[in-house]
DNA sequence: TCGTTAGTTAGTAATCTTAACTAACCAAAG
DNA sequence: CTTTGGTTAGTTAAGATTACTAACTAACGA
């Protein structure tokens, strides 16, 4: 608990009436005061402020009600008030990105990882920031802070991303290196979590308050809304979707361990398909090209996928009888193939979950990544402006 | 979010230094406004606002440091300014208790549920509840309130039994009906989940962040803490671990709504070690039987016990791969053994999770129903008193 | 011109804070 | 043993910030 005093209720006043004109634009002061329950005089000195901050702006008169009266004069949020940057760091590629308040990408960059891999990846990152940033017309002071999704496992409260294998770092201090290339705040996490934050804020999960974000591609990964909030656990590993065991005969002889991935992992990723499938058809196979064999009829794919698809829905199907969220979204890269295998998925979670639960697609496409790591700067960052 | 005023501001920063004095008591004025940084005018005012109430109480001068000084007045936290009542409602007893604010239980009852299941339960509640106050000398007054556990889905909000089968209830309106009889506010919630709100204040998992409390008895459900608060999900059934897959070959034929419990429940349960225990040796045998049995060297027994416990730890696998939680807490009457399998258990939970986790038995004994309702009530209500 | 609604002004109440105060204590010098 | 200086605990008084109420002006429709 954090003490109060005259300075915090007036922020948390302040921000209550910036939320409000947010959520409820176009919207007048006295609205507001009847809304939030805060007198008409504090309400407009507030408003007073947040127009000189620039925050929101003033839009003309509104209607009178039917009775008469004096117009209103409409507030609206101004989502170029400030600027974020949202940076996804993958495996392949490093994609960066500039949004406005509301989350619409204004700049896009990208590079190969592999690249800058053991050097100099700030040290290009700033480069795509900075052209973005001419192009935009922009300065720094108008840039709030980045927020950077990363494959792996992060602390974001040191800023330092403990283990993300594709990358190949280990306790790497990405706050402290990115403090030397950028002026404003950073903050770093897991990429899936950055997933669900973006899809919380303005994607199929929006407004909900527990939500389930798990991602199907090389392995499995989730990231959880619980109560509102990104869920990070006690080690900053929660979510580890890829180690669950829905097969008791088959793990018995499974060392995670030693494989270096999950059961679930073994059975139902993108990548298990592929190996599963090569060694039937003694050729290498991706799971993508498994995926349109099994459209063209091909029996051994159908099988691979129809079993991978089960295990899967036995994953999913725990972590809602655990759970029992508001929606379950699915990304990554076997999402692309979602609506062939959505029903079956989703019979096997009714079967075996105590009460039933929404599972959609992931919304987004190319920008998922940059939107989700603006939303964690939003989320973690102590500014006005909150998710 | 809520809006904030001088009240606002006023109730929390009493709440803080009233925690603060039960959390690091015998403190003084000084060493309260250093610790949370508020000014000792304001600590002194609230001080003396809490002495009058009764909350806390002077302890007489403590020790001057060493560089001398006047001498401070100790302030110590007065756990009989007030009491709650916890009641425990079970299958087959309904057990009810008055605590002190330190969780001390000062009185004890209990009453068979089946005779008043269908009528008059909260009458003879009333009986037990006035016999107590009798036997404390304590007035209605001086009662803070009730929490209430309940083996079933509750509401908390609007204070019903969505639905408990032991007892029969279905859309039971318990705060309702108990209004008729307590002055009091009265709170209910699912057992397990007042088990582990037990647990985390006063139990094995005192102030930690994110808790999982396993019950293993006749089914098995759980409940968890994340963040430091209880977690319910969105339809209030998180936490159905009962119904978890750990046997993709076994649970292809097993229909969890046309059993009535889930697949987890069917092979690692008290009442299925039981059952499959009497089909083996074609005689009824309880799970305790089954457990003094293994001790003895039965060798069916010991085969039923162990593949029932190997399936418990998939599932507890499971739950840590995706919560990564501080601690694993076991409860339920299949705990009483917890010793015995306690080594395979762990085993099994170590090898397929991505980081381990302590797990441990629950801490308290036939008071735990009281002493999680308690804290039940304490959660929810808002007092100045808060968990 | 009247009734109504939007927004502002002026004065009041609640709370916290700082700075200066009194109270109480230790220890060492006289 | 007494006095005095240094130190810590807690209180008093004045000032700052914030929100609130009540009464005001502004603007509008009929």
């Amino acid at each position: 608990m954090q003490k109060s005093d005259a300075a915090s209720i007036k922020n948390i006043n302040k921000q209550l009436v910036l939320s409000c004109i947010r959520h409820f634009e176009p919207i007048s002061r006295s609205q507001i005061s009847k809304r939030i329950q805060i007198s008409k005089p504090s309400v407009s000195l507030m408003v007073e402020q947040l127009l000189q901050e620039g925050w929101i702006e003033e839009k003309g008169p509104g209607e009178s009600t039917i009775s008469g009266g004096r117009k209103p004069v409409q507030l609206v949020f101004n989502p170029k008030a400030a600027y974020v940057i949202g940076v996804d760091i993958g495996g392949t590629k490093v994609a960066s990105g500039i949004t406005c308040l509301n989350g619409k990408v204004h700049a896009y960059r990208e590079f190969a990882t592999s690249d800058y891999l053991s050097k100099d990846l700030f040290k290009r990152l700033q480069k795509d920031v900075s052209s973005m940033l001419e192009d935009l017309w922009l300065s720094n002071s108008e840039i709030l802070g980045m927020g950077i999704g990363v494959p792996g496992v992060t602390n974001v409260e040191q800023g330092i991303v403990l283990d993300a294998p594709s990358l190949k770092w280990k306790r790497y201090p990405v706050r402290k290196i990115a403090s030397e290339y950028f002026s404003f705040p950073v903050y770093v996490e897991n990429d899936v979590n950055t997933s669900v934050l973006g899809e919380q804020w303005l994607g199929a999960g929006k407004s909900l308050r527990n939500i389930i974000f798990i991602s199907v591609g090389t392995g499995i990964g989730s990231g959880m809304i619980i109560n509102g909030k990104l869920f990070r656990g006690s080690n900053f590993s929660a979510g580890e979707m890829g180690y669950l065991v829905t097969d008791y005969e088959n793990a018995k002889s499974y060392h995670p361990t030693y494989e270096g991935y999950g059961f679930l992992e073994s059975v139902a990723s993108g990548s298990s398909i592929g190996h599963k499938l090569s060694a039937v058809k003694n050729q290498t196979v991706t799971a993508k090209e498994a995926f349109t064999l099994w459209k063209k009829g091909d029996e051994s794919a159908q099988k691979v996928i129809e079993e991978a698809v089960e295990q899967l829905g036995y994953g999913i199907a725990n972590y809602v009888s655990l759970f029992d969220p508001d929606l379950v979204i699915i990304g990554g890269g076997v999402s692309e193939s979602f609506d062939d295998y959505k029903a079956s998925l989703i019979e096997i979670v009714e079967h075996f979950t105590p009460q039933s639960c929404k599972i959609v697609r992931s919304t987004f496409g190319k920008e998922a990544g940059i939107v989700g790591a603006v939303a964690l700067f939003l989320e973690e960052h102590d500014s006005i402006i909150r998710l």
